[in-house]
DNA sequence: GATTGACATGTAAGAACTGACATATAAATA
DNA sequence: TATTTATATGTCAGTTCTTACATGTCAATC
């Protein structure tokens, strides 16, 4: 259903592409809230073609297929986004990798930290420079807010990582 | 493999279990990191038991089986711990949501971020409990890091919803 | 003695996802 | 002209996850 909306939201944001124009808007703009490759994407604008929620244009050069959004696809979409209960269980790698940390020794686990506070702090510079380039044009509007919430979920990933590292180290030196 | 490491994590953490056991201890620990029902869960022992990486006991009451990890088992999670190369790509829900809710009307959007501010901030009451009521014992050192980190999540969702609330409503009446 | 609830284990169909394989065309470069 | 790169679409086997079904025991309550 997620991956769906997400394909929606897309078409809906910058108009009608094809599965491999999404797969790259995938790749550069919602993937930090959801990834999904090409294999992927490919077989879910069939179904949800078969289902109406897209149509299909006529085949382009290179077999390009064109997908544009239905009032049924629409509605559905906004459907979803007003509805609230379908919270996805968690299931974050990093957060387990936290949870198990404690098994480590100090001399494995401040150094694991402090390189993965760092691979946060790049990943954050990234998206900050993403968000002062973007010009607020009507497509970039979308995801806006996703990108705030990005910034801030890397640096409290970010700080989480190096004040844990300090924590540690402090606890095995006091 | 993720789940197959919470698994010998918590099996590390409080001693030999069995599925139902470890069913119980996934709900109100690791939860909050990584989720699994016992219809995961049991396949899953099964399997680490073929591999070698826990064993089964004699049958209890009621066809109960305890499993306790083995020499190989340690090392495979160890390993994994300090393995940095193989973060999941991202699927979360919430930040989906987020990247499409300018689709939305502000009459819509806004009382959605509310209630959603809402549950983030009864989500952190309850792990703020969790921390101050936990002792301190050689169990609980487990997932220490991780209910920080948890609680420091729900605090940055919460704000961002308030805030992005904030922001959407005057942008509406600026 | 009967019922309920917590304990305890499983299976199985289907959806979602991964990673690799497979193919072909148009445009740009060497 | 030959080669490479970007465009463009797909499939498929295997893994992971979801939801529902299915079964039986032990202890406590009614």
């Amino acid at each position: 259903m997620s991956l769906r909306m997400a394909l929606l939201g897309l078409l809906t944001a910058s108009g009608p592409a094809s599965g491999y124009d999404l797969t790259k808007r995938f790749e550069s703009s919602v993937n930090h809230a959801w990834h999904a490759g090409h294999s992927q994407i490919y077989p879910e604008l069939a179904k949800m073609a078969a289902d109406g929620l897209v149509t299909v244009g006529e085949e382009g050069p290179r077999g390009r297929k064109t997908y544009t959004v239905t009032e049924e696809g629409s509605r559905r979409l906004h459907d979803w986004l007003v509805t609230k209960e379908h919270f996805r269980p968690v299931r974050d790698e990093g957060a387990l990798r936290a949870f198990l940390l404690p098994m480590l020794e100090p001399e494995e686990s401040v150094p694991l930290l402090r390189r993965e506070a760092g691979v946060y702090a790049a990943r954050l510079a990234e998206l900050e420079a993403l968000e002062a380039s973007k010009p607020r044009e009507r497509e970039t509007r979308f995801g806006r807010y996703a990108l705030d919430l990005g910034i801030r979920q890397m640096r409290m990933m970010r700080d989480w990582a190096e004040e844990t590292a300090d924590r540690i180290e402090h606890a095995a030196r006091g």
